[in-house]
Parts: structure tokens; C-alpha cells; sequence
DNA sequence: AGTGAAACGACCGTAGA
DNA sequence: TCTACGGTCGTTTCACT
């Protein structure tokens, strides 16, 4: 069960290099057996697995499926930039409670939040933005950078 | 062989429930097996296998190791916002080939484009701004949104 | 933490509706 | 595009190091 965020968060992990290549490969397929991945980086099918699991638990990885928002139709996505009042983190609440929005974090800078949403069109955007994020409680101002190309989309933090 | 980016994509692809569902069983668990999740929406286990392969190829969807940086100490992550001149995909080819930078999207509004960026630490940071991106021909400007806290990070763009 | 072996289950290609 | 099926390979468990 694991679709919505990071995981909590397990113990903090020392990763070896044998890990970070059983990461690597995972990171190229997800679907590469435990048998194969053994075979790279040295390891038995069984060794392999254990790490696996145990990187998977500590919340240090996790194998998932991702999507092409534009393949599957929603063809406006955008950064929202929102200089807030009060307690941003229950305003980032209500922000993550909505389904367009896929991203929110706390930052500091010139926005108190950074929000990103996928929509279908720019007349959800709008509705969105008028209608639900500049309604909610606490949002002083907003500034919205639509995309226009996604150039690099990196799922392999960390490992570099 | 896909650990950078998203796929070019292939052709616009039709989905129908069953292939929702096929998705959404994959983004709860990327090695959920074929069988199990052919129980699950009402196929056998070669079609879903089919299915999976054609999302795949489609760029739909792909099923990848996803990391956390802070399990693996990189614990400053901050979005860069730039204002550029000339072209802004070459400035963007110049950002996505520095390591450090997980994230990069054209965008319209008061930046031209938008960086994240993960570091080890805050020197790395201030190095990587100062030294690296700062340098680069046609940055204007950049601010910086250091990341206090991550909110929520969601790979399922699209089926919501 | 790791290996190896045997039983089991998943995966893959192919044939056929 | 789906199901059915057989051969192959991956996974699981367990005893052992």
C-alpha cells in the first residue's frame, strides 16, 4: 500500500556500493529480477532480495509505477508559487488534499509554499486556482508558472 | 534502459478502466506479479502482461526504483527559479547535464525556468548556485527556494 | 549477512478463439 | 485482444555457514 507520498520514514541507512548498484538497476527497471540484478552486481538472488526488502521498509526506496500526465490527457501542468499567513503547514494540508495537486512543499524564499498541479486543460487550471487554492484560508498571494516543456524528470535522487 | 527522464513518448494511447486499474495496481507496488494483478481487475495473466508491455512502450507508464534523498544524506533540496535570456532550452541542456539538478521545466511567468536541485549540504548548495548555475551563459537572475519540509510527492500523475 | 537446493509459482512464447 | 497451456526461469523457504 503505497501510492501517496514518501514513507514515514524508517531508521536511517548506511548505504554500500552493493546497494546503491542494486538501486541503480531497479532504478533503470523496477521489473529486473532479483536473479539478474544478483548476477550485476555479485550477489545471490536471495542476498538481493533481503536488501531489497530491508531498503524498501527503511523508506530509503520504493519500486512504483510512474505516469505521463500527457499521455493520459491532462495537458496543462504548473508550479504555483503561494506567499501565505499563518501556519503554512495546515495550509499545505488542504493543498495536498486536492487531487490536481501532486506536489506541495514548504519552502523559504519569497513563497511560503510551492504547489504543482496537473489538469486537464488551462480551464481547469483556472478554475482550480480561483476557485479552490486562492479560496483557502491563509493564501496571501499566488503566482502561477505554467510549463511549458518538461525537460528533465529524474527519479534516481540521491543515488546521482 | 530508462533511469533519466521521461520517455519520448510513442503513440497518444486510449486508456480503458481496466488499464486504470492495471496502473493503479503497479503504483501501489511495482513488482506486484502479473498473475496477482490479473486476479485483481478480471484478466489472465498473459494480457495484463501484454497490456503492461504496450503501456510501457507507449511511455505511459514505466516501473522504476524511486529514492529518498534524505535517506541517503543528501538533506538540502531547494527549487531554483531562473530568469533567462536567449534561448532557454539551451540554458535548460546546460542545467539538466549537472548531476545535482533532478528537476527541470521551461516555464511561462516570472521565471523562465525552474531547477530542483539536491545537495548534500548547504556549502554544496551555495557552491552549485554560485559557481555552476550562476556562470552559466543567459542566467539572468535565479532566487532560491530552499525546501524546509516535503510535503506530499505523488507519482501518479494522471489517473488520480 | 550470506549461500545452496528443492518446491512452488511466475513469466514467456506460441497456438487458437 | 483475449485465453490456454507447456517449458523455462525466478522466487520462496529452509537448513547451513
Amino acid at each position: 500500500m503505497n501510492s501517496q507520498g514518501r514513507v514515514p520514514a524508517g531508521k536511517p541507512v548506511q548505504l554500500d556500493d552493493v546497494s546503491k548498484k542494486i538501486i541503480e538497476q531497479l532504478q533503470s527497471d523496477g521489473r529486473r529480477s532479483y536473479a539478474e540484478i544478483g548476477k550485476a552486481v555479485g550477489l545471490s538472488e536471495a542476498a538481493v532480495r533481503q536488501r531489497v526488502q530491508k531498503l524498501t521498509e527503511a523508506g530509503v526506496m520504493q519500486v512504483v509505477a510512474v505516469t505521463d500526465p500527457m499521455q493520459l490527457g491532462f495537458y496543462r501542468q504548473a508550479m504555483i508559487g503561494i506567499r501565505a499567513t499563518g501556519d503554512t503547514r495546515v495550509l499545505a494540508d488542504q493543498l495536498a488534499a486536492i487531487p490536481a495537486v501532486d506536489y506541495v512543499v514548504l519552502t523559504a524564499g519569497s513563497f511560503d509554499i510551492l504547489a504543482e498541479v496537473v489538469c486537464e486543460d488551462d480551464d481547469e487550471l483556472l478554475t482550480l486556482l480561483n476557485l479552490k487554492i486562492r479560496n483557502l484560508e491563509g493564501v496571501a498571494s499566488t503566482e502561477t508558472f505554467v510549463y511549458l516543456k518538461l525537460h528533465k524528470q529524474l527519479y534516481n535522487w540521491g543515488t546521482r
